[in-house]
DNA sequence: AATGCTACCTGCAGGC
DNA sequence: TGCCTGCAGGTAGCAT
């Protein structure tokens, strides 16, 4: 599940390989993964566009367009890049491009045997494909279909990422923003890390491990935080997306890297898909819940469930 | 205004 | 072996 460091991630990589590379043509496997505008319009709209710049802004990926326009890219659940070397799109149907790559895939990619990664798996979902002039294809993998591809002008912006919240590493991410985030709120914290309008960027996985480093259990009750508490959970958001960039990003199911490679955070998370394995910090079993539809990871030693004392009394 | 629930999708694990 | 059920989770949109 893509969140904000795997996204940062794939920024890095596509910056360093596609800026001021044009696109010749777009290929739309799926219209429903088009966002904006209307299908015919996005592919009449960014065929011959150089691209500029790669940016990313809370799980957005945003390629900045020659003309004023910007592609907007939300993998949401299993959306994935995958850039495809010169000589493979050229006048090749997906089909006779998925059989060339899946009998000569050996010089493609460097890749290991023992992940069973597919290029015929990967293409089989291909839903927006960019052909680029000088032959290379940059194509968007997604097979939950959930991702959403936008095409939008610069002016657009702020509609297109409609109503993000402050970017973490930013100093609108400040202590005072993120307390005034959680006053008067009467929902669980863990739901409030996921509401992207609160913090830009943190999904499942960062919101239990950020949860973990303050020593709070997912259930509290967001203004029952003391001051201390939403400190301390304010630094953990920004040091567990840190350390998530560092270690190229989370690969638990669907992600990947530009080169079909997997990142290796996994191996450095603490609470999350860990239950049944001891806490690293103090051997008890970690637990899983649910909230709100979704799973919730925690250590029950170190991150207590709220008890009565956790309610506001009716004075405050 | 804040909160809760569901649709969107498909692969896969688990049960029988 | 094969079918069926339920789960995974980000976000929009609708209902309360």
């Amino acid at each position: 599940m893509p969140e904000l460091p795997e996204v940062e991630y794939t920024a890095r990589q596509l910056r360093a390989s596609v800026v001021g590379a044009t696109i010749r043509e777009a290929l739309v496997f799926w219209e429903r993964t088009i966002s904006h505008p209307a299908v015919p319009d996005f592919l009449a709209e960014v065929a011959g566009r150089r691209i500029e710049g790669v940016r990313r802004r809370g799980k957005f990926l945003l390629m900045d367009l020659s003309g004023d326009l910007f592609l907007s890219i939300h993998r949401r659940m299993t959306g994935n890049f995958l850039l495809l070397p010169a000589g493979w799109s050229l006048d090749m149907s997906l089909k006779d491009l998925d059989a060339a790559l899946w009998s000569t895939k050996g010089p493609l990619f460097t890749f290991d045997p023992a992940s069973g990664l597919s290029y015929s798996h990967e293409l089989r979902y291909c839903r927006v494909c960019f052909i680029f002039e000088d032959g290379r294809c940059l194509l968007f993998t997604d097979p939950r279909k959930f991702g959403k591809v936008g095409l939008w002008g610069r002016a657009l912006e702020q509609e297109a990422l409609h109503g993000l919240g402050p970017e973490p590493f930013s100093e609108d991410f400040s202590l005072a923003h993120f307390t005034a985030a959680l006053s008067g709120r009467r929902t669980n914290i863990k739901q409030l890390l996921l509401d992207q309008t609160v913090v830009a960027g943190v999904g499942n996985i960062y919101a239990d491990e950020a949860l973990f480093y303050a020593s709070l259990h997912p259930t509290r009750r967001a203004d029952s935080l003391s001051d201390a508490e939403i400190a301390l959970l304010h630094k953990g958001i920004v040091e567990v997306l840190t350390r998530g960039i560092e270690h190229g990003g989370t690969s638990f199911n669907d992600y990947r890297d530009l080169w079909g490679e997997a990142g290796e955070n996994f191996n450095h998370v603490h609470v999350y898909h860990q239950d049944g394995k001891p806490c690293s910090r103090c051997g008890t079993l970690i637990e899983r819940m649910v909230i709100g539809q979704r799973s919730a990871h925690f250590c029950p030693h170190c991150q207590p469930a709220p008890l009565l004392a956790t309610i506001p009394l009716a004075s405050e």
